[in-house]
DNA sequence: AGCGTAACGGCACTAGGTGCCGGAATCAAG
DNA sequence: CTTGATTCCGGCACCTAGTGCCGTTACGCT
């Protein structure tokens, strides 16, 4: 039901707490809810009344649950959609570091960027409701620049490991703002057009980077 | 006193509203004060006890106005660092619209983006403050966020004018994207180094980016 | 002086977010 | 079963940003 695998995780819990199905014998009282439950509740809310127009009082009220109780399974409103992005995160940043060096740094990061944005077929749907959010709402799209900071972060420590300097050098720090931004770019071409590949825009938007510098295009 | 020129200025005026300097015929009550001088108290008072340790009703205070006042001078407290930023982006969209075709597109924009970024000697005390306002409280670095999108366009419309695309396309808005993250991370590394040259990191930064395609970053 | 106009600023209200604290639920041990 | 430690729930009070409303004030012009 809750269907989040983390057993291998230790560290880098800062989203996802413990979902109640893990049977561990925990003290203390039971968690009443998830945050994958508060995420559905609310998710219907934003689609009925639109994000700004749902209170937390209103989200609250939906899940059964007191408005302060809220507070502690999403530190804010606009943390809502981002799910276990911190999981997600992770996950790139092994990818990354598994990639052997024979593969050359743009390739490298290229095929870690597709692989990351990923989704299953049926988790389509979800995924464009959450991205939707995040980037169409004002003000989710500024809240997302704290986690935009994290996931260039990992870009920059790749490039660094990958090249011999630091991550707060200027060359790291700006291919990964480079690679973030094509993936933005990629996202919201993705949700004007429903049709169009997101892997396939992901790539594209690479190559069309790499085309700009080289010259080819005028 | 209040020191901003505008009479070149026609339409384009979002945050900077009628100074009171100009003997223009107005009816009614003049207005009290400025945006410049209320951000002059403010910074004051950010660089006293922290952005966020400060309050709204303690800048209208030091600016001897109404909380509801200083609402009419900003939208919000977190457009207190901005300044005339929309004037600044206007110009810079002049100065590409008149950048002649023989420039390839990457030098244009580079000489652009440095060009855009230079302040006079006496001006750098005050902007490196407002950079670091913007760039290191998590709060108008969010905020910022929707600033950087109308800069992003001017980026986005000039490279879709050269290459005959529309801005909304992928290519345009990938070097967008990229160009503005190339500010950013200059900006970072100025301001942890403060004897740098931004000029110098900014060109450094377009081709750090344009070497890590080049395949000379491995 | 009087009139139209525009800015001021108090008041009340909404909403997100936090500290505090008593109470409720759960598990383990006696 | 009771007790106690532990953990979570949720109400309450409070703070701050931001907004609508509206009477008041100051200014320019006639």
């Amino acid at each position: 039901m809750v269907g989040v695998r983390w057993a291998s995780v230790q560290g880098m819990v800062i989203l996802v707490q413990a979902p109640a199905a893990v049977p561990a014998r925990h003290p203390g009282r039971k968690r009443v809810t998830s945050q994958t439950e508060l995420e559905q509740a609310a998710f219907g809310l934003f689609a009925a009344h639109g994000f700004e127009q749902t209170t937390v009082d209103e989200i609250a009220a939906a899940a059964g649950i007191g408005r302060r109780t809220f507070f502690r399974y999403f530190p804010s409103k606009n943390d809502i959609p981002w799910g276990a992005f911190e999981l997600e995160l992770e996950r790139m940043r092994v990818r990354l570091k598994a990639c052997p060096r024979e593969v050359p740094l743009m390739d490298a990061i290229r095929l870690a960027l597709i692989d990351f944005n990923r989704v299953s077929p049926a988790q389509v749907p979800l995924h464009r409701r959450r991205m939707e959010l995040i980037l169409r709402v004002p003000a989710l799209l500024a809240h997302s620049t704290l986690r935009f900071t994290a996931w260039r972060q990992v870009i920059a420590e790749f490039v660094a490991q990958r090249s011999g300097r630091r991550p707060d050098e200027l060359a790291p720090q700006v291919i990964a703002h480079a690679v973030l931004g094509v993936a933005v770019a990629a996202y919201e071409h993705w949700l004007d057009h429903p049709a169009a590949d997101l892997g396939a825009l992901l790539d594209d938007g690479m190559r069309q980077l790499d085309a700009a510098f080289s010259g080819s295009l005028r």
